[in-house]
RNA sequence: GGCUACGUAGCUCAGUUGGUUAGAGCAUCGCACUCAUAAUGCGGGGGUCACUAGUUCGAUUCUAGUCGUAGCUACCA
């Protein structure tokens, strides 16, 4: 370890205040919580905060559809929140929230520096208006006909059918999901942060360490395309913070929301009576470092740092940036019943199973994490009841029946615990560097040490010999030695067994008395410390993840990352076993099918998939068609004269080769297999198909 | 398609700065034990370390390619 500052303030990425905390989330806490109450085991000061982010249109519009304000709902959810991590154990010196006057006055002041020191722009811009509610709309806010692919109900920055991005001004029929109105474009002006001014700054910030190497090759692909000026301010209405100096624009949520780092530690510094000014400062000799997930990245590399520095502020010394938890090696799917809720797991298990079964895992590195159940089942019971806490149930009794619950005054085998307590550098460096499934392994290869000990030693056997008690009792004292060592070696892991397990040893158990034996002391009698668990209790989780379902459909994200990962959600599902949605006859009318002639078809030479159509409708129509078949069909020549089906009502899509205007349908399980869909003789161009 | 990761026993994962018979836990089989929440100990079976080619005295470990998976991205309406 190196020498460190011994003020450390650590964060999680604030949850938005617009859904529940699932085991995604956790998976965060639990690895920051696991560090923090390591670095307090060796005595640093250590200031661990989080949040709630509570701004932005999402919650605006929540608070409206609900006819409620949104300081109602963030309300709510932010003592749901608190709820959710106090049931997982999680150790927070302070949670708090964005929409407070501390992270109101922080933001502020760092704005203002910025602007005064030139790295603020303003830029008229057009966007999308919703004449009705009077308001702009972000691209997720505005729904139409793909332009690319024809795809009806579309979000307004890309195509879930065709993945195509674009801008919300290119949809067909664009209307407004707050009141379905045809939104109009509109100028307004933006204030933008100016990025790229730090462009040398963030190359130096990123190669000094602060986050890991791996990641910092995909940031080079950012600054490669370059680095963009970031739009910091919204129009009204908007649930935020106005921007100093202007009329009716407010902070972005994203500008304030990882301010609320600071606001969180600011309010509770203040009920400290400590300087938190001090803690901002260049110079400051405090050490800060947020865990985030990789889909947040971006944020905290870039705009992050940026805005801290330029405003001659002390900028983080780390991120750590973890994956996704996936469940049962796929996505966590909500028709599965694997998006599990925070609240819905504590109702069926214990927190510390989780944070044992994730911290077993955990390797520091941004890779996925899988929660496999059957395998989390089999870990907790086999790892934490059958090795580890089998261990003092297995002496303790002896304890207690033939000596009073009183330990011996020596042990049977000093050696065997000083090679447990020479182990303690190795798990240091295991929770210093975030392995902890390294020390996991450590650990649970020295509790099988200690039953091997225990086996070759067979306490039962000289119980039944009256004159071999001493004999007994330096055994079993030995026993609950290494016992006491190892759970407070896993006390950052599982507090509360380690609090159970202290009680019963009638002891403290902390890291700088590790090496001083428990003898001659008074323990209580054995009692079952921790229960194992079964696959009934999973399925019933699952069962009540299922239920929860409808909840989480109401749950919407701000970001464009978790917009994405709900893309990917829906795609897991559509891979899945879910059964597909029925449709009504009305739905397949909204479908314009038409059969058409080809009349030329060629490969498109820079394109791997794609083969371009020319159509023939009837009535002297031709559209051209884009369709990525190619693999199927490497001789395109030979389907002229042919009749397809196609999509005759989809949105046209601009393509880099072209406009594509319309779909030409096909089944198979893709590459070789595609095969075009067609009619029998006597159909003509045109032919609607019904 | 491009870029970046990853691909080690049935499952979850270690490991190898290139070097004798590749590891752990769980699962499985056999034996032992009975103190313990039907726990523990010993032993066995199980892997061509994705595939192919190359560098090397020697490759699971290095290089290239192929296939597969994931992420980002692009053109696959």
């Amino acid at each position: 370890m190196t020498e460190q500052s011994n003020t450390l303030l650590v964060t999680c990425a604030l949850p938005y205040a617009n859904g529940s905390i699932h085991l995604g989330h956790i998976l965060e806490h639990i690895q920051a919580d696991i560090y923090v109450r390591f670095q307090r085991m060796l005595g640093r000061q250590v200031y661990f905060v989080c949040a709630d982010d509570q701004h932005g249109t999402p919650i605006m519009i929540k608070a409206q559809k609900l006819g409620r304000t949104p300081e109602d709902i963030i309300g709510e959810m932010e003592n749901e929140h608190r709820r959710d991590f106090a049931g997982f154990e999680i150790s927070y010196d302070h949670y708090y929230r964005t929409n407070s006057p501390e992270n109101r006055e922080i933001s502020e002041k760092l704005y203002t520096t910025l602007r005064d020191r030139g790295y603020i722009q303003v830029k008229k811009i057009s966007q999308l208006f919703d004449p009705e509610k009077k308001m702009f709309l972000p691209d997720r806010f505005v729904k139409g006909t793909c332009p690319k692919c024809h795809a009806e109900d579309q979000y307004g920055d890309n195509c879930e059918c065709c993945g195509a991005t674009y801008s919300p001004a290119d949809l067909i029929n664009p209307r407004s999901v707050i009141s379905g109105a045809t939104p109009v474009m509109q100028e307004s002006e933006h204030y933008f942060f100016d990025l790229p001014q730090f462009d040398a700054f963030l190359k130096d910030w990123i190669a000094s360490g602060t986050i890991p190497r791996e990641m910092a090759n995909k940031l080079q692909e950012w600054f490669d395309s370059g680095l963009q000026q970031w739009d910091i301010s919204r129009d009204a209405p908007y649930f935020g913070f106005q921007i100093p100096g202007t009329e009716n624009k407010y902070f972005y949520v994203w500008l304030d929301a990882p301010v609320g780092y600071l606001a969180s530690f600011k309010n509770f510094m203040d009920s400290k009576g400590i300087c938190f000014e001090d803690f901002l400062k260049q110079d400051s000799d405090s050490e800060m470092v947020h865990f985030i997930g990789k889909d947040i990245l971006y944020f905290h590399s870039l705009f992050w740092p940026a805005m801290l520095h330029g405003a001659g502020c002390r900028v983080p010394d780390h991120l750590y940036v973890h994956g996704y938890v996936t469940v049962n090696g796929a996505k966590m799917s909500k028709s599965k019943g694997t998006f599990i809720k925070a609240a819905t797991y504590l109702k069926h298990f214990d927190p510390e199973c989780l944070r044992y079964y994730y911290a077993s895992k955990m390797n520091g590195k941004i890779d996925d994490l899988d929660l496999n159940l059957p395998d989390f089942v089999a870990r907790t019971n086999s790892d934490l009841v059958n090795k580890l806490v089998n261990l003092a149930s297995r002496t303790a009794v002896f304890i207690t029946r033939k000596f009073q619950g009183r330990l011996a005054d020596t042990l049977d085998a000093p050696e065997l615990l000083e090679s447990f307590t020479a182990a303690k550098e190795e798990i240091a460096a295991g929770y210093q560097s975030r392995e902890y499934s390294a020390l996991i392994r450590k650990v649970m290869d020295l509790a099988d040490s200690a039953n091997r000990y225990v086996d070759e030693k067979e306490p039962w056997v000289l119980a039944k010999d009256a004159g071999r008690d001493a004999e007994l009792q330096r055994i079993c004292t030995t026993c609950l030695n290494l016992y006491r060592v190892l759970i407070t070696y896993l006390s950052p892991v599982l507090p509360k067994l380690a609090r159970d397990s202290a009680a019963f040893l009638k002891t403290d158990l902390d890291w700088n008395s590790l090496d001083r034996a428990l003898l001659g002391t008074e323990i209580s009698p054995f009692k079952a410390l921790f229960k194992r668990i079964d696959m009934k209790s999973v399925e019933a989780m699952i069962n009540d993840s299922l239920q929860d379902l409808k909840d989480l459909s109401a749950q919407e994200s701000k970001g464009s990352a978790s917009r994405k990962s709900e893309k990917k959600e829906k795609k897991a599902e559509q891979s899945g076993e879910a059964a597909p949605e029925t449709v009504t006859i009305d739905d397949f009318a909204r479908l314009d099918l038409r059969a058409a002639r080809v009349i030329s078809c060629e490969e498109v030479p820079e394109s791997d998939k794609l083969l371009k159509f020319r159509l023939d409708l009837g009535n002297g129509e031709e559209r051209q068609v884009f369709s990525g078949i190619k693999s199927a069909y490497p001789a395109p020549a030979a389907l002229i004269g042919r009749f397809v089906i196609m999509i005759y009502n989809l949105a046209p899509r601009k393509m880099r080769f072209g406009i594509s205007e319309g779909m030409i349908l096909s089944a198979g399980s893709g590459n070789k297999d595609i095969f075009l869909l067609s009619a029998d003789a006597g159909v003509k161009p045109g032919d609607r198909v019904a």
